[in-house]
DNA sequence: GCTTTAGGATAGAGCCACTATCCAATGCGT
DNA sequence: ACGCATTGGATAGTGGCTCTATCCTAAAGC
């Protein structure tokens, strides 16, 4: 199929897909000739695929180019994760900001939680987070941080358990992607839900 | 003090106080002469406010405007802290979307957590994601929701608990909002944190 | 041969949060 | 009294992001 047809399959503007194309999100078509190319099922996947990461996850260009490079280049399952992960749950925000501290409070976390010791993108994200919020003179005494991690060690264990393993990869990023995204969005909805039925008890007491 | 001196003190641009002037996020000082105005401590406090909530909290200028008109016009702590979590939470994001469906399955959860049968944002929130998950056919069986909601309602006992009430409506809604951020951020780090010993252990099983 | 389309380049649009410039009116220090 | 500094007000520009639109030439297909 030409372009035309790729962008009414699709559902996405032949502008767009040109500009897709540009930021080597979309591989291009195979060149018949110099003008004219071919596109196969699998731009129309990848389209699908673009969208939704860009529409329902929110991701930006940028990072989908990342992920979509990497999947490309035969990144394995496990390192796939990962970088969706660090965009979807935004583990780059702060990162940056840390240089080597002495307490590395993930550490005590994932003794207590019994986790494996690896270390990850994820761990430096939350000694980067407690930094902050210290640094913000924001209290994280042990006992809120042992309810946090075996409240997310619980959610993390019924969702591995519930997640079937994709075929191709595009589709392992897609579930990966918006599962992750729809899975904390749930859990930040729980968390207001929970918070404002907490609050109304409290100041209904107060009253 | 004139706008020089609030600029100086505060550490925001002259232009920008003057950008928040007429997107009135920040009230006019007192106008001694027609080009002169004396602005007060209340704006330092102010502008400092405006700057944690843009710079930390990540919220727009409509959504600080929002919460601050609504401080302004003696709206309640509770209803504050609604408008609160709401921005902060992003409820807002797909409520819109749906107009009166059946089955409510938040119903549900505030019944399994005895949790005050209010309506809410929050509450609506979680009916409209809920329906949104089910629409992108990702399942959320009822024992998933038990779990989530169950470590939920944990942490925002912890979460209230360690909550001191603030004088001043601003510092309300400066920890507030901070406060919701950093935890929910918490939160989800640790999830991911969580996510990844999981899924480690998993692909090792397998492999 | 004539319309349609591809690919490439470039420009514009619309949103957001500023940032900069220009202005006339006026206050303040000297 | 005079001139510099500052004010409020208006208006325009910036930079990042994701498109969207226009223009062009070369070539394909009928």
């Amino acid at each position: 199929m030409q372009l035309k047809e790729l962008s009414e399959r699709s559902g996405v503007s032949a502008a767009s897909i040109k500009y897709y194309l540009r930021e080597g999100l979309l591989p291009p078509g195979a060149a018949v000739h110099a003008t004219r190319a071919q596109y196969s099922a699998r731009h129309v996947e990848r389209l699908e695929l673009i969208q939704s990461l860009r529409r329902i996850v929110g991701l930006t260009i940028e990072q989908i180019r990342g992920i979509l490079t990497m999947a490309d280049d035969g990144a394995t399952r496990l390192e796939l994760l990962a970088a969706v992960q660090r965009v979807v749950l935004e583990l780059d925000s702060y990162t940056n900001a840390s240089g080597e501290v002495g307490a590395r409070p993930a550490d005590a976390v994932v003794r207590l939680r019994a986790w494996p010791d690896f270390p990850s993108d994820a761990r430096n994200a939350l000694n980067a987070h407690l930094e902050l919020m210290e640094s913000l003179n924001i209290q994280v005494p042990g006992e809120l941080l042992d309810t946090y991690s075996k409240a997310m060690d619980d959610v993390a264990g019924v969702d591995i358990a519930a997640t079937t393993a994709p075929d191709s990869v595009d589709e392992l990023i897609l579930t990966a992607a918006v599962g992750m995204h729809m899975h904390s969005q749930l859990l930040l909805r729980l968390l207001a839900l929970a918070q404002a039925s907490h609050a109304i008890r409290r100041y209904e007491q107060d009253a």
